[in-house]
DNA sequence: AAGGCTGGCAACCGCGGATTC
DNA sequence: GGAATCCGCGGTTGCCAGCCT
């Protein structure tokens, strides 16, 4: 397994910081020629730039179709959500936001969305309630206040806050699916991260074994349904036809209809 | 006013999968 | 089949502007 070339060592390529100029010329000549290989485009376009670098300026700053600006709540939930499912896979996030890059994500997440979820104490990797010490650290502070007031056990009070926590997440992950669901939002990627968020334990998914399958997802979404605590509406607005897991019963028929080798099986797998 | 600190972002680095020879 | 090369991805770094003390 090779490395690139392109390497810091190097001493005859320019590192840093773009000029207009540079930029001018990668664009020029993209427009005319397309970057066919990324290695030969440098020497091609008169740049003094590795290929590595001119791929990365161009998908991460030139490319036309780049949505510049700051990133509205709905792609913010949608990040989010596509992370606790996906993880740390920024080109797959990117794939659902057209317009942004992966940098763009990825740094977006490192400077907004990781604090905005580590404050009220959730793990911006597990997307789940904190349990490292420094949380726990917190997490005393309001058991010392809890014990003045009931007396409770102090491991009782600790574990008590937890499990609040963790079905205050899940409460609003399947109050997001929800309003999803009821806004006909059907674009299936906003559905990935908050339904398998609702499915704690592993599902075995059997291919070919489609009735068997539903009757699982079913039974996973009625189960936690019935441990959520009272924040989910049951207004008329909210307990719609559409329930979740006809939902998904809809996306797995449109995916075994594909053909099998799917999207949904390896999410959920 | 100046120095330190912090957040935001562009760019680089190195790894590993895919492709080519 | 395996080595060489290319490409893309995710992690990290470094710079800069704005804020704080």
């Amino acid at each position: 397994m090779g490395r690139s070339p392109c390497r810091a060592d190097d001493a005859n390529v320019k590192k840093g910081p773009w000029t207009p100029d540079e930029d001018q010329k990668l664009v020029d000549y993209i427009n005319t020629n397309g970057h066919g290989s990324w290695r030969s485009l440098p020497k091609q376009a008169g740049l003094n730039r590795c290929g590595k670098s001119c791929r990365l300026r161009w998908t991460n700053y030139l490319r036309p179709d780049i949505k510049r600006g700051k990133f509205s709540e709905e792609e913010e939930k949608l990040i989010i959500n596509l992370h606790s499912v996906l993880g740390n896979k920024w080109s797959r996030i990117v794939s659902h936001l057209p317009g942004r890059t992966d940098n763009e994500i990825k740094n977006f997440w490192n400077t907004h969305v990781r604090r905005k979820l580590l404050n009220p104490g959730i793990d911006p990797h597990t997307h789940k309630p904190r349990t490292d010490l420094d949380h726990l650290l917190n997490i005393s502070q309001l058991l010392c206040v809890a014990q003045l007031g009931n007396l409770m056990n102090p491991l009782d009070t600790v574990f008590k806050l937890q499990a609040d926590a963790a079905q205050l997440a899940e409460a609003q992950l399947l109050q997001n699916l929800m309003q999803i669901m009821n806004t006909n939002q059907r674009d299936p990627c906003q559905l990935e991260g908050l339904a398998v968020q609702q499915t704690p334990q592993k599902i075995p998914i059997h291919a070919g074994a489609a009735p068997q399958n539903h009757q699982i997802l079913r039974n996973s979404f009625e189960q936690n349904e019935n441990q959520l605590p009272g924040l989910v509406s049951t207004s008329p607005e909210t307990a719609q036809d559409s329930t979740i897991y006809e939902a998904w019963e809809k996306l797995l028929m449109e995916d075994e209809a594909d053909g099998g080798a799917s999207y949904w099986k390896e999410i959920l797998e």
